[in-house]
DNA sequence: CGCACGATTGATTAGGGTCAATAATGGTGG
DNA sequence: CCACCATTATTGACCCTAATCAATCGTGCG
């Protein structure tokens, strides 16, 4: 059931079978979600972690005025912050895209697995580090990016991170995602954006219909958007710690 | 030595005689920095926490062809991430603003204090947590805010901060950001944020002049703003959960 | 005193927004 | 199976915010 989180996690350190098990474990209440449904709402006190089994979701935020921001796309096998039941009240509101299964861990059962585990706690912050890192290159790519490079930025951040939880099938994969919320997370219109894709297209750079993406050609994706992998950090980072509890 | 630390910490939740000796115990290998200065380079192994004692630095990015984002200011009491040595490089670089003073807390050392210390460990998730908040907000601010509005929420946003650690006097705080900076940071060019400013001054929304800001009506600026201050989650957030260990 | 860096201003351009209409799509119920 | 409705996608015309290019002016400081 948790197999893309473990996948995922298995790009920074190696897992002992008990580990996994340890992991799998925590699938108990799983709460099925439909598209537009809010997760959980701004001002809600937070009090379990979410771990997203299937689907999709949005991490984002609105203004007095309407005008909204996309912060963050779920996928499967991602997890929203750790600790996030230290807080109060959620400062910013998470949707359901398509349809979603996930698991909300309680509290206490995070805090003790991270207890017992050293190598799936350690694991677990690569993943809350690289999230961060993740929000860092948003702020670049709304900060200085134009808008045929931040469309692409997100292509190729999307395809490489469903690629390392094996939801890819070769050059495609799924992308449930309407050009609205493109433009509510690239900080463009969406009319921009459909004049941005149709550019793309006719660049060869994407193959987009009927909520599939195809990238003919990543190099050139990549390269399109200045992207560099770096910040995603998996090509098996924890090498250099020990494999050791 | 730390007070700006404990102060910021105790917003969240009440410590210790013994949970702030610990902290201030953390005070040992200082590092002092020139303007300008790299903290820490993009490919750089991370090999412990820095812990920013006094003046101002800078997060930031470059893409090949130079365009440059900041993507965080860290002030007094600021924390880079807890977990960074957990990465094999820095995705990013720091650097510092105004001459700098910092501690360099070594793996180990955060380690074993979180280890034996709940309370602060839960204090310093909650910093963790709030930086990301923030960070989250910059997002919005560059994807959603027109320009006058990413100024002016970057000005309460620093404001506020700095007020939190007592690092205020009345309605004045020091800002030592130049436009170039302030441009970087808010995804505009230098240009554009003089005459932002200009506008600003005008508007009355501010005073800035000698590295000195001053906002005379701050209510005024956070709805130039559209500013909500929840995401920094003070107001002692932590009061709904056990003061004990 | 002079030099560098930062601030300021003007003129012009361009990338992306706004407004508005039309065309596809896809799910639903009869 | 098909008509219908609601999204979502697409396109055109026009506008505006912010970028670009290029000087000039301050000012802290060695």
């Amino acid at each position: 059931m948790l197999h893309h989180l473990i996948r995922k996690l298995e790009h920074f350190t190696r897992l002992s079978d008990d580990d996994k098990a340890v992991l799998q474990g925590l699938s108990r209440t799983v709460r099925l979600l439909e598209p537009g449904a809010d997760i959980i709402r701004e001002g809600d006190s937070p009090e379990h972690v979410n771990l997203f089994l299937d689907g999709w979701a949005s991490r984002y935020k609105q203004l007095e005025d309407g005008r909204r921001q996309i912060m963050s796309f779920f996928v499967p096998g991602d997890l929203c912050d750790l600790h996030v039941f230290i807080l109060r009240e959620m400062d910013h509101a998470i949707a359901a895209i398509t349809p979603v299964r996930l698991v909300q861990v309680p509290r206490e059962v995070l805090l003790g697995l991270m207890d017992r585990h050293p190598r799936i706690t350690r694991a677990l912050w690569w993943e809350t580090l690289v999230n961060a890192a993740i929000q860092r290159e948003w702020t670049v790519n709304l900060g200085r990016r134009t808008a045929l490079e931040r469309l692409a930025h997100l292509f190729c951040e999307l395809f490489i991170r469903l690629r390392a939880i094996g939801l890819t099938d070769g050059n495609t994969c799924a992308f449930p995602i309407t050009q609205l919320e493109l433009a509510d997370a690239t900080g463009l219109t969406s009319v921009h954006v459909n004049r941005t894709l149709k550019e793309m297209r006719a660049a060869g750079l994407i193959i987009l219909k009927g909520r599939q993406l195809t990238v003919p050609d990543l190099a050139a994706l990549r390269k399109a958007a200045l992207f560099n992998p770096n910040y995603l950090h998996l090509e098996r980072d924890g090498a250099h710690l020990s494999a050791n509890a």
